[in-house]
DNA sequence: GTCTATAAGCAGATAGAC
DNA sequence: GTCTATCTGCTTATAGAC
């Protein structure tokens, strides 16, 4: 069965949104992508704006859990690290300019964010905290606070792709071979950040 | 003295494409910021594209050394590893901005990283990965890629500032507060990679 | 060099037929 | 629900006086 015109639109808008942020998405081009015209975005969603909020609300919910998930297994953090990167990347190669979309959007909008941490009330980021503080204690690793132990690996990991562009261009490789690159970096990012806190 | 309208121009149109990007900004904000009206943004620079690129070129030539800078010292690597956050850091501080700037831009137009690299003649990249294999050689760190090693600095520092919006949303404190965050950080993002590759 | 006034084009949004 | 045609306002850019 087909895909609905609301469908077809959300996705469409979803997809040159995150290519081209907010103020350099046109109308026009969502339409074309969706095989549609103009007048029948606005009859969906009202305005370019509702439109934008419908996708980026989505493209949240959709990558949240993907930061905080795998945290919240039974299995041993030294274990969680190396799924973490696996993961995480595999994600980003499919969806490689979601990064700085997110990062650039909710810099205009802050408000955003919080609106979205209190509907999906779990504070996940105390059980992070958690498991932690839980290996600290255990003698597993090093000191190290859970919210600097995520945000470095959320770096390690998602600036990858955020720089890639440069990256390319310094290097001088095709998009292709950079995601080679990614690979092999999955690893070594599990390592650096595993010796970086065992003990 | 004085600034001359050519600078003043210039200034103002940095501030306003760093905090807005090109898609963002409006002529009649830079004009405004600038205290002229636009007619003159058009005489001193003919369109709103040539005024984005000579700003984002003078962008570009400020921060690149200070991505490289420090390791062009005869210091040891390990000793670099601090005051390149210290430093990397203050300025990220006074200009927090200025990543997600360079790097959405330099996404729409990837081939304006390979001029600059072009200008610039020296590979300073080289450098890096001689500093970093002659620190290997000597026993003194694991074994890492130069460029492996810059880029992790650099996504553990960047990062911190590119995300600070939301890391404030989800923490619920103001700037003032994350700054304060920042200084703390420095020290241990210092003491994380050099467990990381010590050793 | 600097201004005011205005042109020209574009993008978001709506009216109205089917 | 979907389309074509059109309106409205905004934004870049230019013309032309001083």
């Amino acid at each position: 069965m087909e895909e609905k015109t609301e469908e077809k639109i959300l996705d469409a808008a979803k997809k040159i949104f995150i290519e081209k942020g907010l103020d350099g998405a046109r109308m026009q081009e969502i339409a074309n992508e969706a095989g549609i015209n103009k007048a029948l975005l606005h009859y969906y969603y009202r305005s370019k704006n509702q439109l934008f909020e419908a996708v980026y609300e989505q493209v949240f919910k959709e990558v949240l859990p993907k930061m905080y998930g795998l945290f919240m297994q039974e299995t041993s953090l030294l274990d969680i690290i190396p799924q973490f990167f696996e993961l995480h990347m595999e994600f980003l190669k499919r969806n490689p300019s979601i990064p700085l979309f997110i990062l650039m959007e909710i810099k205009k909008v802050p408000d955003f964010m919080k609106r979205m941490m209190d509907k999906n009330q779990i504070d996940m980021l105390a059980v992070v905290k958690a498991k932690v503080a839980a290996a600290v204690d255990a003698g597993l690793i090093r000191s190290i606070k859970g919210e600097d132990l995520i945000i470095n690996m959320l770096s390690l990991s998602v600036f990858q792709f955020a720089a890639a562009p440069m990256y390319q261009a310094v290097a001088g490789i095709t998009e292709e071979e950079y995601f080679e690159i990614i690979d092999e970096r999955k690893k070594s990012l599990a390592e650096f950040v595993i010796n970086a806190i065992k003990k």
